[in-house]
This record gives C-alpha cells, structure tokens and sequence, in this order.
DNA sequence: CGCTGTGAAGATATTCACAGCG
DNA sequence: CGCTGTGAATATCTTCACAGCG
C-alpha cells in the first residue's frame, strides 16, 4: 500500500505471451551451446530435448517470433540465435549495476553468464564505507553516495539488488529516481515501485519451501496409512512453531550490510 | 534426451494449484512480519498488499487451505501462520545439503532465510581439496567423496547445487543416487532427473534477459516513429552478433571450480 | 516423407461480483 | 455492515493432432 503499484500486470508486450518470453533464454541458452560445437541445425524435437520442454510448446513458443524453420528439416541454428537474441534485446549492450556488495552481490559479480549475454556489469555499488575503492571481479566498489551519478553516467536502466531486506526499498527508490526501470530483486521484500517500473525476484527461501511442500506431499504417499494423520484437527487458537523467535531482523540474507 | 523426464509434471498435490503453492511463502513471509508486530488479525485486502498481490487472488488461494477467515473481521495471524507453515511442510525440519561452496554457495550458506524457516544446512560440500575443513558460515567444508555419507547419515532429501555448469548434472546424479529427492539448482543447465525428483531452477542470467525484453520493449516505445525500424530484414543467413566468441564454457558462473 | 506451423481442445490461473456469515 | 468464501466469467497457457510445405 501506498507507493501506488507493485508487481508487473503481464505487460502484455508486441504478441508475445509472458510464458513464451520467459522460456527464450532457456531455448538461447541451448542454441548457444549447438552453435559453439557447429551443429548447423536442429529439430524441434532435439531443440526442446536440450531445453527441457515439449517440442510443442517450443514450436508454438517460436510461432509468436515468425516462422524461422523449415518444414521437413529443423531451424537453422545461427539464425535462431541472432533472432532470439535480437527478440530479448540482446543485441544491444546493457549496463547494469550492483547494490550491496556482499557475498551475493560478489557471486553476481562474477558471474560469468552476465557478461556474455549483453549485460555489462558498469558498477557495483555499497554502503560500507570500508568496501570502497576495494576491487571484486576486478571492478573497483563504490559507494552509495555515488549511486545516482554512476546511474547517469552510464545510462544504467537495470538494477540488482542484493542488500538485506531492510534497506532493499530504499535503494530500489534510489535506483527508480535515478533513472532504473528494471529492478532484479534479491532481497526477501516485496518492493513498491512506480507504474512503468517492472521488477522480477529470486528469492531462495522461497524456492526452497516450494520444494518442501513437494517433497512433504511425497513422503506423505510413502507412509500414507502408515503413521496415521496424527496432527490435523487444531483448535481455533493455534499451535504455533517457530514464529516469533530468532533474530530480530526476519528474512534477511547474511551479506554484508549495505 | 537419455536419462528420462526431465522437468516436474506440475505434480498437482492434494488439491492445491500450483500457483497458489507458489504465493504461500510470500504470504508466509507477510504474515511473519506481522506476527513479530504482534498484529492479531488482517484483512485480506491489507495481506495482499503486503505480499504484493490482490486480494480476490489471494482469498482464492486460502480457500484452498480451508476457511481459516472470520468474515466480517479477517484472518487470525497467529493461526494463519500456522496453518501455511504447516502446509509447506514447516513444522519440520529439513536438512539440506549445498553443493560447490564458491561466492554463490557461501552466500547461500549464510542466507539468513533458511535457518528461520525450518531449513537446516547440513553439510557444505566441494570438489576442491584446498577447501576440506575450511569453515564457511561456522560449517566445515567437506570434499565430495563423501557425499554419499553425509547425505545418508543425515537423511538429506533436498540439496542445492551451486556448482559450475559443467559438473552440475554428475553432482545431481550422485545426489539423486544417494537419495535426493527435491533439488535446488542454480546452475545454468536443464538437469535430467528420474520420475519423482524435483527441480526447481534459480537462474540470475534469464531473469535479467526477460528484463531486458520488457526493457527494450518499453525503449521502443518512446522512440516509436521516431528512429524507425532500421534492423529486420535479415537474410535467412543470419548476421550473429556475441555467440560463439568468448570463454570456452558457455554460462559458468565464476565460483570456486567444484 | 519429415518436420514445421497452427487451429482447436483442454487445463490452469486470474478476476469479478456477490451471497451470506459473524 | 464489513469482509470472507466462492461460483461463474474471463484470460492465459499447454497440449493435441494434423494440414501442408519443402
């Protein structure tokens, strides 16, 4: 409530389902790696095998781009690429810069897969006064005071977050005044941004609790009338588990301070 | 191709829809929030702007849980927590297992959201020798030789894996062979796991390629007529922008070699 | 003949809008 | 009267299955 909208409304871009733009780079990825070993070209069938989906949906996925195969014989891999990449907007160089140096701010540092897709890491940036001036993947840290005129030197319209959960929204208000319209958030918060702004998240307790939730439906098969349903039927006035305890600060990722 | 399935089948658990599993934590989250504010009960329309979605959705979602509302007043936040932390499957403990322990699987060894939400790092496992015994996050690194046994002595059923992309698939095959049934993987490659496994992928370069889309997109936009649409007409011969240079492994991100 | 491209069917997910309980 | 819970309407996504091009 309050800083107007929160999350992206399905955009709803030129024609192309948000479903089918998510799964592009999936299928760029695995064009990527035929092209490094010279495949020339591949069936539907091969392409969505490397990619982990169902060549029907990967042939219907590339209908919305145009019709870039050839009946009888596959698609041409170096073409898809090129297409691909033109469609995310790949083609173009974007810079982007980094808030909140710590552990998780240095993996994405080095992280290989950002350079080598278009994405330039221009800055990274920290509160820590002691982190300033001091390198990580060969880029000198800054500090926040920085933030906005690093934006705008550098025409920076994406931004990553991975400070702590308290101080996300008010960098993300930073990056937003300064110019960023895309925002990746690391930080276990839902962030309020303006309309136009759009905002994906990865947040790795959440991944991790969807996969809790499944793997509890799994031994809950297992033992099915083995054990019992022994806990069910609680009274109106909980039970309560490990809520309220530990540390002050709820959710937030261990990285350095920012 | 080979090793069978591959993606989860949208396993449709109880009743619950995929979807709505999905939200849990982040209302989980919210709610935990209010929980420590020792806010008895919320509406659903004050949750949903908490967790940064509306509130018919998530009304919807309870429903699936069962009525755990007062009308005309709202939900009890105590219960609630309860109720959802108890669907997740909580309100018990999971060891977990993380896997290639460079910048990435540190930060996630320190990542304050796994402890707090009944995630237990169980042990920390690396290929690299050099690291054996080395703490990171008050727990010793151990070598991969004995992954086998610490999964086994400890009943780990979930791991993560944070290696590099190239020895990701053989790690998950050892998990999976030890006993693994749920895996976190942030490595950039489609892993193949055998029926009843699930993975669940992290992947920070294809977030920021969907942004870059909807930013190229809203880039197109305020140009419009403006510099007009120079580049489409490509010969069937592609024109290839940064595909097959650079380093001879794809999308590794750069943490420690496992 | 093989494989793409796609209408049409089916499955899921979201949103609306309101009946009905506290 | 306020707010939940939910059928019904709508929108989105996936899968099927096959016409038709190379």
């Amino acid at each position: 409530m309050a800083t107007g909208r929160t999350h992206r409304p399905a955009t709803r871009s030129r024609g192309i389902p948000e479903a089918t733009v998510a799964r592009l780079p999936l299928y760029l990825r695995a064009l990527t790696a035929l092209s490094e070993r010279s495949v020339p070209t591949v069936s539907s069938e091969e392409l969505a095998a490397a990619a982990g989906v169902n060549s029907a949906k990967l042939r219907k996925d590339f209908s919305y781009l145009g019709s870039y195969g050839t009946r009888g014989v596959g698609y041409d891999v170096e073409y898809l690429v090129y297409q691909i990449s033109r469609e995310l907007g790949l083609t173009q160089d974007w810079p982007v810069v980094i808030v909140g140096i710590g552990n998780l701010g240095a993996a994405l540092a080095n992280y290989g897969g950002f350079a080598s897709r278009g994405f330039r890491v221009a800055a990274l940036i920290d509160a820590d006064p002691a982190m300033a001036g001091k390198p990580v993947a060969g880029i000198p840290v800054q500090h926040t005071d920085e933030l906005e005129k690093i934006i705008e030197d550098n025409g920076v319209s994406i931004g990553v977050i991975a400070t702590p959960a308290g101080a996300a929204q008010q960098v993300c208000d930073r990056l937003v005044a300064a110019g960023v319209t895309s925002i990746l958030n690391f930080a276990p918060t839902v962030l309020s941004v303006p309309d136009g702004v759009d905002v994906r998240k990865v947040d790795l307790s959440i991944e991790l609790q969807i996969l809790a939730f499944h793997e509890q439906r799994k031994a809950g098969e297992e033992a099915a009338a083995a054990a019992g349903a022994a806990v069910d039927g609680i009274p109106a006035t909980a039970v309560r588990k490990q809520s309220a305890d530990k540390g002050p600060d709820g959710d937030v990722p261990a990285v350095m301070p920012a």
